[in-house]
DNA sequence: AATTCCTCCTGATAGC
DNA sequence: TGCTATCAGGAGGAAT
């Protein structure tokens, strides 16, 4: 399911595939993956023009035209970008296909969880819908997480979650980053210790970049992450207990009962 | 402010 | 082999 991590990585597909190339034609197979907008109205938009720069606020992906429009793309649980020669059959699961001459770029979606709709930019997106700071923004540094995070009451897991207070993180990063640091899923978020938060940065940003690395290169996760070891009867890595895999904040959540505790 | 529940949707999987 | 029931889950909205 796209994480921030999975959405940076379609962001460099993008990049690679899809920019100052013009649009020629744009097809919607699906019309319920379209928000806000009608067939007519994203080819209106787009067609002729080029994209001209790729980018990303959590989970969300923008991609601005030559036309000041942006395209913007969610990607729900299983959405995916495809690039194939327009020639080639079209991949199952396509909802959207962008095409630019002889190339072609595919947005699927299997379970329509997703979207695609236009925004005037990333930044009215975010302020109109009340997304959080990014996860890996820059100044996002350890205090400031610290403070946005610190003073919420919730459980770690749903504030965590919320896109409203950092945007990026899901359900699996967030069990990886409860797990990393040794933080039980259901803590409040006011009762952890400065120190343990500014350590909870710390693993967030680092777990985020290694995974898009991870991608990058098309490789396995790390036997020791949480991910690695998620499914019924698993065995914790560390200590090699048997997982819990609860419902949580309406969520299938993985921890390590031993590891993850409520005070830190 | 926080939480719980519901809905959207359908491929994959498990069970029979 | 083939059918059916169940599960997965991001986000938004309603109800509490």
């Amino acid at each position: 399911m796209p994480e921030l991590p999975e959405v940076e990585t379609y962001r460099r597909i993008f990049e690679r595939n899809a920019l100052d190339r013009v649009i020629t034609r744009i097809e919607v197979r699906d019309a319920r993956i379209l928000s806000g907008i009608t067939p007519r109205t994203l080819s209106r938009t787009f067609v002729a023009k080029r994209f001209t720069r790729a980018r990303r606020h959590g989970k969300h992906f923008f991609a601005e035209s030559d036309g000041g429009k942006s395209l913007h793309l969610h990607f729900g649980m299983t959405g995916d970008l495809d690039t194939t020669p327009a020639s080639s059959p079209e991949p199952r699961f396509a909802k959207v296909i962008f095409t630019f001459g002889e190339e072609r770029l595919a947005f699927l979606d299997a379970r329509l969880f997703g979207f695609c709709s236009i925004a005037p930019s990333l930044e009215s997106f975010v302020a109109t819908n009340g997304l959080g700071i990014d996860a890996l923004d820059p100044r996002l540094d350890a205090p400031h997480f610290a403070r946005i995070v610190g003073e919420r009451r919730g459980a770690l897991k749903a504030v965590l979650m919320s896109q409203e207070v950092v945007a990026g993180l899901g359900n699996l990063y967030v069990d990886e980053l409860l797990f990393a640091t040794g933080v039980h899923p259901a803590a409040k978020a006011n009762e952890l210790s400065a120190k343990k938060l500014r350590e909870m940065h710390g693993a967030m940003v680092e777990i985020l970049q290694r995974v898009i690395a991870i991608h990058d290169r098309g490789a396995d996760y790390p036997p020791e992450y949480l991910i690695s070891n998620r499914e019924e009867n698993g065995r914790c890595p560390r200590c090699g207990g048997k997982l819990a895999r609860e419902t949580l904040f309406g969520r299938t959540t993985f921890y390590c009962r031993k590891h993850q505790r409520p005070k830190c």
